[in-house]
DNA sequence: AGTTTGATGTGATTTATATCACACTAAATT
DNA sequence: AATTTAGTGTGATATAAATCACATCAAACT
């Protein structure tokens, strides 16, 4: 770990961008980055929440332990701020963010962030906006959860990891089928087969973890239909 | 409608709380209030969003439109804001908003709640509380969705009914069976055996609209377990 | 009074999907 | 090299709950 110069950092966010020299070092000094590979945990369930955490790059799942199974809220691709509900809601986190690839995140003190929002109602706004945003989604997620079936829900993660994690027709799978039932809310062996049927269907190509989407039309009727 | 005085309410928010005489003046002279009875509708899906809510009293049900049915998102109690991220978060609005009990709100214009935000902090900081609050909520919800069946679910919200909204063991259900059916993810025929169920147990008492809980423990049980 | 309408209860059937069971593979460990 | 382990595919079975179908009832309307 290292206090970074968030004056000079290339990968701040747009609310960073809003503070005024003598705050950047405010948020400098109690700023710290780290380096997370595939699989370790950034912060855990149930552990006090002191920080709020900035993704400067990578990729994170949110994960809760349920009464039955463990759960995967949603993936977070860098750069975005991580954990702001959780540390600002309460003084425990309500769920885990585990690193799926190399990440880069910075932790910055819940106090220095208060005091960032006291100070600078651009950075807050900025931050209401991203509050905002995100829960328009997560209740889309909800309603697509409960509407869809298995198949269509699949069909949804799957563009979602096209256009908006990887930006290609191509990419490798970052979860494992287990992860991905997880995700979708099912179980391993239903996505396996479901995985299966697409590629019969030739709507996608399968190939162990590399995944290519063929017939994106076709998948996008079958996420918003079923 | 009339014009409100923002600095004599008694009903106003913890926010609110924060605004110095100059600020409440600035609020009170965008801010009208209106009267919802029971049914009406206080915004509307895909409208165009312009205002925040701020309910004074009252019930509501926020209501999406999702490709199968209508979904009954969840129920808010005044006080509190309606419609924060679906107007700060884009200019359509996601979801409805419809009273199902008499209701007071005021209506805010958004660039004067914008506003606020910019020149008051403790104002903001409030409102980032509130949503922090909501979006932890609703991960909550969105896993006891997936990883409950039906009954734990209708048990979940029938003691957020006693506990939360009418704080009494006794109570009539503000929606019929198949708005609680959208509620719980499930269908007006389930709902209504689950009812009969839960009585025959002596778990609850059902006449009608009228609802009395007889053995919260075991309600408890079934809302954690299944 | 008679009729339409909307809300509700309840049995029978269907269906999506979880679960169980097992086989296969590749990688990791002994 | 042999063995364990983790990940994966796929058939058979079980099951929660949706859907269909109908009956009942009360309120609203003619």
């Amino acid at each position: 770990m290292k206090t970074s110069s968030c004056a000079s950092c290339l990968l701040r966010s747009k609310a960073v961008d809003n503070l005024a020299e003598q705050e950047l070092s405010v948020l400098g000094e109690s700023c710290v980055e780290a380096v997370f590979e595939k699989g370790e945990t950034i912060f855990k369930q149930d552990a006090l929440s002191s920080n709020i955490i900035y993704l400067q790059t990578g990729l994170v799942k949110l994960l809760v332990k349920g009464p039955q199974r463990t759960q995967i809220l949603r993936l977070k691709k860098a750069p975005c701020y991580l954990g702001v509900p959780t540390t600002m809601g309460d003084k425990i986190n309500h769920y885990s963010a585990v690193a799926i690839e190399r990440t880069t995140a910075c932790f910055i003190d819940i106090n220095t962030f208060k005091e960032l929002i006291r100070i600078n109602p651009d950075f807050s706004y900025e931050i209401i906006i991203e509050l905002c945003r995100n829960e328009l989604e997560q209740f889309n997620r909800c309603v697509k959860l409960v509407q869809n079936q298995v198949f269509g829900r699949l069909a949804t993660h799957l563009l979602d990891l096209s256009t908006h994690i990887y930006q290609s027709d191509q990419f490798d799978l970052p979860l494992n089928r287990s992860e991905i039932a997880d995700l979708v809310c099912s179980s391993r062996e239903t996505v396996s087969r479901l995985l299966s049927d697409l590629a019969k269907e030739e709507i996608i190509k399968v190939d162990g973890k590399h995944l290519e989407i063929l017939d994106k039309n076709r998948l996008q009727q079958i996420s918003e239909k079923g």
